[in-house]
DNA sequence: AAAGCGGGGGG
DNA sequence: CCCCCAGCTTT
């Protein structure tokens, strides 16, 4: 029996039962897929179902507010994504009338969608003969074929989409890619896969080698840099200070308090001192609280932060935050705003009490 | 070719 | 607590 018989074989009788798999619209694949990028399905699934329902369609999508559209993507992560998938909504909803390319090679060109996610539109939507190469992809791939090179290295990269075309169902790519990611999900999972169930197992050069564990094989990691976040959470007349993030830093678009950053840790006097500090406004020390005695750490991918919340109970707001880089709000309208998940944290246990 | 970009779950 | 996961864009 073929690799891809077995492998839909499999598919037929242990796939989830999963809501974008109830239909070939191409506007819900291209948003489940979108969503799913580094994200596992019981982390996403509550966002789509939400996405759903507030946007039926691509011109409902297209017609709303980044501000909105990012509020309901908080807490996902990887704010580009919901960026481009606002920005491509309204492309396709402006410009092609609504209807989504039918190609690998046009949809290839939205923003946002790479090789991965126009593979795997045009294979479920269209049945396009095209191989998806997702993480589950290359994890299956390199065990049952005991492929050690690197999946993240350039001749990783074209050496398993290479693998990955000669082994697709030219005839069913749409069931095959979905199977294989499925497979690669479920049973043949990262860390203790289910190799005495295998149906691969007699040919799976990893598990008869025993190399499970080694494989797929990737390249060193980003190291991790760490940054000191000093927060202003200004308290005054039911009103607090928030600011949009600019540039091209983590939480593009998104909200924050004001912010100060230090080279390191500091203490109440030695804040109070900061240049950065100064330059924006004075306030006496008895006005100014650490809301947290010990930095609270938030780690992301490349980025340690080590944040301390200042609480600032003001009798007015200081002339310094009525400039075009400071909002001046209501306090409970906060939760209007998309906020990064450290701030909705903060904001969780902090009452805003007069 | 390498770096930047989030957050949650598992051992 | 540390370690793992991983697609697209920008540099």
């Amino acid at each position: 029996m073929k690799f891809y018989n077995l492998l839909i074989d499999w598919y037929l009788s242990n796939q989830r039962d999963l809501p974008w798999r109830k239909t070939k619209q191409p506007y819900h694949i291209w948003l489940s897929e979108i969503m799913l990028q580094q994200t596992r399905v019981a982390q996403g699934l509550p966002y789509y179902l939400r996405f759903v329902e507030e946007f039926p369609s691509v011109f409902d999508l297209a017609e709303a507010s980044e501000e909105k559209v990012l509020k309901l993507w908080q807490g996902l992560g990887y704010y580009s994504r919901a960026r481009n998938l606002h920005f491509t909504a309204k492309y396709v909803a402006n410009e092609l009338n609504g209807k989504f390319p039918h190609t690998y090679k046009e949809l290839k060109k939205l923003k946002g969608v790479g090789d991965y996610t126009a593979s795997a539109i045009a294979s479920i939507c269209f049945n396009e003969p095209v191989a998806v190469v997702d993480g589950n992809v290359y994890r299956v791939l390199s065990r049952v074929f005991g492929v050690d090179t690197p999946i993240n290295s350039t001749e990783g990269i074209k050496e398993f989409k290479n693998l990955a075309e000669e082994k697709l169902d030219k005839e069913n790519a749409s069931v095959y890619n979905q199977a294989i990611m499925e497979f690669g999900a479920l049973h043949c999972k990262p860390k203790n896969p289910y190799c005495i169930t295998c149906p691969f197992q007699a040919e799976c050069v990893a598990f008869q080698q025993g190399k499970i564990e080694e494989l797929p094989i990737k390249l060193k990691k980003t190291k991790v840099k760490t940054k000191h976040f000093n927060y202003l959470v200004v308290v005054s007349e039911g009103k607090t200070v928030i600011q949009q993030r600019r540039g091209n830093g983590i939480w593009k678009n998104l909200y924050q308090f004001p912010l100060i950053e230090t080279e390191k840790e500091v203490s109440k006097t030695q804040f109070l001192k900061e240049e950065n500090f100064l330059q924006l406004l004075s306030v006496p020390a008895e006005k100014v609280n650490l809301f947290n005695k010990k930095p609270i750490k938030h780690v992301l991918s490349h980025r340690k932060l080590m944040v301390k919340f200042w609480v600032m109970d003001l009798p007015e707001i200081s002339s310094a935050f009525k400039t075009k880089e400071f909002e001046v709000i209501q306090q409970e309208n906060i939760r209007l705003y998309p906020v990064p998940v450290l701030i909705e944290k903060f904001i969780e246990q902090f009452y805003f009490n007069k």
